[in-house]
RNA sequence: GGCCCCGUAGCUCAGUUGGAUAGAGCGGCGGAUUCCUAAUCCGCAGGCCACAGGUUCGAUUCCUGUCGGGGUCACCA
């Protein structure tokens, strides 16, 4: 029922060779370059032991040690047992030795030992302090050029025609969004689309129910709600009276065969419920760069039949025309119905088609929930039949659906019932903040809403299903997304206090960066120089929850030094502005990280 | 039945190409606010990582099987 990307709906997962991850999957980035220095000497020391590593294979080995006093850096020497024959403690004691003279040539570093089987290297406190924060208050800090001169395609939320937009939307909307702003932050030139579920028998019923029993000011004043209702009504109608099933049926052929009366009708069904879409992607800040929906293709279909068949790819099956795809273990593909009308297959391929010739996109993604893997494993199949290479670079992105919203129980959920909802609690809390306008107070609350219901589903590994909880998803203590917002607006209100404090010096950063040598600071530079990785990572594993969690574990670290440890702003102008530009790096990052999820910041909280 | 996803603390979830003592939030209990926003922070309790084998110096992680939950398997989208 869902149209064409409904939100629930099961899922499954193509054969490996067409994996999502095979096909996007690209070299695993190594942590920090800054810690290129360092991998080499170790490469060299383990060389003059008589084991040959590369520099690279170090730098990939390189880990964090599980307590930070045991050091900032950690390379396991067990791979190098059996080449050296040795008991990887004892190796790790020879590496510690060998790397005593290199010492000098590494400034970062300050200390090397071995701990077990471990090196362990201790990192210069204030040198590193100086390298990331320097790196982490560019306001590029993060970005790739991996995608430069590359294009993508993204298409997600793609939401039906004439009804509402439920929180099952939310999914595919926002992981979509998502990655759409990943791709772009790395360079890629991204082109979104909605494909919306415009065409269909569903719109011959909607026709017909509206001939019926349609209210013009009804209409005009919720949309969605009243074609929503006729919808409903004319299926249980539908129970008794079986006639009006080919009533429908006639509706649509008048629409397919452009009846004047049918065309209009589906002119101003779409316009109107497009309107109502369009309020919502506002309120979230999602854009699409195209509406083409299922309709859009129409024209192509044809010609994309009669070229299959004239290559011999369909095959008579039960009276329907198909692609047989038994070799790949996949049930056939339908192209053709037995009565002579396209499928839902038709059409992806006739869009897959349009959008490489148009767009000529190198990297295609589906975010379309798992229900559909099959069907998407079958499209894909067969346009790589149809000898089309570029159909390599075509990729579900699956999601797990979102329980207990089902139509039937009449729990369906919509998206804005939720957003309002949200503004409600977050006004509440509002209320006690002073010097804030009804208009900014209405607007931050809006954004709040936004954020914890967009961070609630971003916050998960996309495949999980999980329950819709009223509670959750507008929960704001915790690890949740108006917890990262907060964080935000304090650093920046950090920012504001030292201008006022110190007024006249710009925050910057001093030359003594000693105050920063604590155990706090560590743990944040440490999260601050993840985040370049993080992108890399989310983008290549289609996983924006990777970004969600890391900017938690960057606010908490931050919140723990700011929260539970020294004040951070005092009389000594130095040392305030050393520990501001930490903030400051934070803010910067946990900034753009937010902006990559699609989380609003609100200016005051 | 075939195939796919999932199974980690009471609940919701992490767990880095396999690595040191498996982590976090919520809930529970106990603390912190004359001071930079308490939508915050700190502490305590809570685990046969579903089960059984296998590979490995080492497995929550990889392989096989079993059990449990969900999904999917041609004329809907």
């Amino acid at each position: 029922m869902p149209a064409r990307r409904g939100a629930d709906g099961p899922r499954t997962t193509r054969p490996s060779h067409l994996r999502t991850r095979d096909r996007c999957r690209r070299r695993a980035k190594p942590m920090s370059e800054a810690l290129r220095p360092l991998a080499a000497a170790i490469a060299r020391a383990a060389g003059s032991l008589g084991a040959t590593l590369t520099e690279d294979e170090v730098l990939a080995a390189l880990g964090t040690p599980p307590r930070p006093e045991m050091g900032d850096v950690a390379f396991p020497t067990f791979p190098l047992a059996r080449a050296l024959r040795n008991a990887p403690p004892r190796i790790a004691a020879d590496l510690a030795e060998a790397l005593r003279t290199e010492l000098d040539d590494l400034p970062d570093v300050s200390r090397i030992e071995a701990a077990g089987p471990y090196l362990n290297a201790h990192l210069d406190p204030t040198r590193r302090a100086r390298r990331v924060i320097e790196q982490a208050l560019d306001t590029g800090y993060g970005r790739s050029s991996d995608g430069v001169g590359r294009k993508a395609g993204i298409d997600y939320s793609s939401p039906n025609i004439a009804k509402p937009f439920g929180i099952g939307h939310l999914r595919s909307t926002v992981i979509g969004n998502a990655l759409r702003r990943l791709h772009e932050f790395q360079g890629w030139q991204v082109t979104s689309v909605n494909h919306l579920g415009d065409w269909g028998t569903q719109f011959g019923k909607l026709m017909a129910a509206f001939e019926r029993w349609g209210d013009e000011t009804a209409l005009l004043d919720d949309p969605i709600q009243h074609l929503y209702r006729l919808y409903v009504d004319f299926h249980r109608e539908i129970e008794t009276r079986p006639e009006l099933e080919e009533e429908g049926r006639a509706w649509f052929r008048r629409l397919e065969e452009d009846d004047p009366r049918a065309r209009e009708y589906w002119e101003r069904f779409r316009t109107l419920s497009l309107r109502e879409f369009q309020r919502i992607y506002d309120r979230l800040g999602v854009s699409f760069d195209h509406f083409w929906g299922e309709a859009w293709y129409n024209g192509m279909l044809e010609p994309l039949v009669n070229e299959m068949e004239q290559d011999g790819l369909l095959v008579e099956s039960e009276g329907a025309r198909v692609v047989p795809l038994d070799d790949l273990e996949l049930p056939p593909c339908l192209i053709v119905k037995s009565d002579g009308a396209s499928l839902y297959a038709t059409r992806d391929l006739a869009a897959a088609r349009y959008r490489h010739d148009t767009l000529g996109t190198d990297r295609f993604l589906y975010v379309v929930g798992a229900a559909q893997s099959v069907h998407f494993q079958q499209v894909f199949a067969v346009l790589d039949r149809m000898g089309h290479t570029w159909a390599r670079g075509l990729a579900h992105v699956p999601f797990g659906m979102i329980l207990g919203i089902s139509t039937r129980k009449g729990t369906l959920v919509f998206l804005e019932d939720v957003l309002d909802r949200g503004r409600d609690l977050a006004l509440e809390v509002l209320r006690t903040r002073p010097g804030l306008s009804d208009e900014e107070r209405a607007r931050i609350a809006d954004q709040i809403a936004v954020g914890a219901v967009v961070f609630a589903d971003l916050s998960r590994n996309r495949m999980r299903d999980y329950e819709f909880d009223w509670d959750r998803i507008l929960d704001w203590n915790g690890r949740t997304g108006p917890y990262l917002q907060y964080t935000h607006v304090r650093l920046g209100s950090l920012e504001q206090t030292f201008r006022e404090r110190f007024p006249g010096v710009e925050p910057g950063l001093p030359d003594d960066l000693s105050c920063l040598d604590s155990e706090h600071v560590r743990a944040i530079l440490q999260q601050l120089e993840r985040f370049p990785t993080i992108v890399v990572e989310a983008t290549r594993d289609l996983e924006p929850s990777q970004v969600s969690r890391y900017l938690l574990d960057l606010a908490e670290a931050f919140n723990a030094w700011y929260s539970g440890g020294e004040r951070l702003l005092t009389d000594d102008v130095a040392a305030s502005a050393a520990r501001l530009a930490v903030a400051r790096a934070v803010r910067q990052v946990l900034g753009t990280g937010l902006g990559l999820i699609g989380v609003p910041l609100p200016d005051r909280m």
